[in-house]
DNA sequence: AATGAATGAGCCTTCATTCAT
DNA sequence: AATGAATGAAGGCTCATTCAT
């Protein structure tokens, strides 16, 4: 693996941005790959560079360290997802209270499409790394905004939650699929457990609507 | 060389005596202590033995290896909760549904009592392990013997929960409430919160009693 | 924790370059000083690395474990030996059967020159290990494709060898002389030693040309 | 494997009553199963004093260390072939050279009857410890005395053996055998085997008897 | 004499990371 | 920018041996 030759003038176009990009793509496409194959005891530096086809300093050149390269595939999964979900709160297939929650479970439940154990990696090794906070982070931020602009529309009815009630809405559902998810549950992408879910956080809600009241007792 | 033993059926030392029984419970408070101050990344076989006032070699005569710790102290903190889990299911303090829920939301939340850091590493590793099946089979069985107990006794009105009821059940649970110590949520140990938790899982019952919509169990 | 990796397909570097071949060599080089200095017992992956000058971690990017050294270093001096013992068969110095079984004889006393420490203890390590068989294939191949070309040459009076023959003619020599290095023996590299070895052998090859017996091979 | 005590306490206890000489051969007797069984790998004191029935204490009672109780093995093995041996040595089967010849190989060949995978731990063992010396050292007398007996009865035909002689005899002859153990050759026990380890030695003893001369050449 | 819990030196091995080229 | 050989701290684990009971 020598240095790639970079024809004299050839290339000198391609703005380096664009093969950087290149690179960090093909180095967490490795990730995503590795894990999905053997885990997090597999996901090695080492490994993940040679799969991407660069070398282990390479990779050093784009992230500051392993962890680094995980995160940032989570990152990169969670955003497509948050999308997905910021669809789903808007309303843009179902805008009943319903659709909108049965949407956004969809859009979660098929997070990470088609690589479950990768999933289930990048979830175990966040939750191992406590770096839970940090990417929950932009998740609660989400959800906080998505909150106030669903009380503007046609979601209105719904009070406005409290801190502890968004916490408990949204830990609940993430929690029961991150679980169906770590425990490979053969119900995860089954109606019946969508079904389920759906209910708990319908329920959820209009309980709140019921009786708001109580959450103010915040200790 | 030294040539790997062959089967390893090899069992550890199973503790008879009054020393060894102290010694087995010196390295796991010694665990617990390592764990709680340093998380786990603290958390090596030579730390806990040092700690403990033992022989690496003594640690290794009673655990197979470093994970078997792990597990042995998780389940033993488990089982003092599970008790607590069981006392108010059988509703001894609060008999009403509500009551019962919030007796065992209580047992889980107060769970690991005084070592939270403890907590959140010990449900880290398990969860890292993948070993989180393992150790939640005990608790998946006992939830549903007291599903069934409970459906005889006066929350008869309850119907049978089926396979995804329960789980969403218990891991919404569960998962708001491990979220909440992952991230080290201030309100943790909080009323509002406990209300909260009480109120998802109360409501949730109480829409399955409306529709038990078990049409799709098997889905 | 670190769980083990799954498929032990993993090979280790092939030194391509330069600096990669020099290392092997000052590896396998200090292996046979270390050997010969303090015997199996202070062959350690750890010595050998120091005493090659290079890091532990750098012997494992060469070597999957400590006795894949040992196996190396075996081979590499085997591979000699049988150049030597090849010559010797061809007869190129001295073709009556005499001459080429002492000039075998000599090769084989003569090898690892100048380290009977270290052969003594690549012998006892290999047959420690088991693996003799395996190092004993080459040999054995090499000593029936010789016995093949003798048979067409001017030693051509010698009827073939049965299986038994080859083994009792090739270990028979070989184990004597392993006795020696073993045993220490001070006539080791004694003339009278050679020619009893040689008077051995050349008696049993005349018994068989006088009756091959060999109605009985493969009783 | 520390020094070995001097004559005035000799060494370990020396079993005088019969509990002792019992609790010895149980442990001798483990330790045959256990290198039968596991082979070196499995052989380590603790296996051994479980399977004797008796506590690690014990063994450390009756032996200096682990190689002590290979040695005794070993010792107890030999004095056994040793015997048959000498019985083949004086001919009382079959008076011919030949025939005494052809006993004693199949005395050497049938030792440790019923158990070629401890015999062959055993002797890899003895060769990796260096202690072959020591073990042979009483095979040697016995040689050596038995050489002086053969003189003087109807071998006396064969001229005294020189030092190389007697070794090259006995170590070529033992040399194959051990390889054939070593190398788990399923022809060990054949007749075929059996012919050709005589033919060898016959051969040599006649060669030596025309031309003694070179013998005395000694280096 | 026996017991067996305890010891601990030291081994092998991994892998994240660096840096000279 | 890329390379990849080299690094070495760190850690899990074994097992011969001791000694208080």
């Amino acid at each position: 693996m020598t240095a790639r030759r970079q024809p004299p003038e050839a290339k000198r176009r391609i703005p380096r941005q664009t093969r950087a990009a290149e690179t960090v793509a093909a180095i967490l496409e490795a990730a995503a790959q590795i894990l999905e194959a053997g885990g997090l005891a597999a996901f090695t530096t080492n490994a993940v560079a040679e799969r991407a086809g660069v070398s282990i300093g390479t990779l050093y050149q784009y992230f500051t360290d392993k962890n680094a390269v995980l995160l940032a595939l989570a990152r990169q999964e969670m955003e497509v997802a948050l999308v997905e979900v910021g669809r789903a709160l808007r309303g843009e297939s179902d805008p009943s209270i319903e659709g909108r929650v049965r949407a956004m479970v969809g859009a979660v439940i098929n997070a990470f499409r088609g690589r479950q154990r990768a999933r289930k990696a990048v979830v175990q090794a966040i939750l191992a790394r406590g770096s839970g906070i940090e990417l929950m982070a932009p998740v609660a931020a989400f959800i906080a905004a998505a909150g106030a602009e669903v009380g503007r529309g046609p979601l209105a009815v719904l009070p406005a939650l409290s801190r502890e009630q968004v916490f408990v809405m949204s830990r609940a559902t993430l929690g029961a699929i991150r679980a169906a998810v770590l425990e490979e549950q053969p119900f995860l992408r089954s109606r019946s457990f969508e079904d389920e879910i759906v209910r708990l956080a319908v329920a959820y809600l209009r309980a709140i609507t019921v009786d708001p009241g109580r959450s103010r007792t915040t200790a």
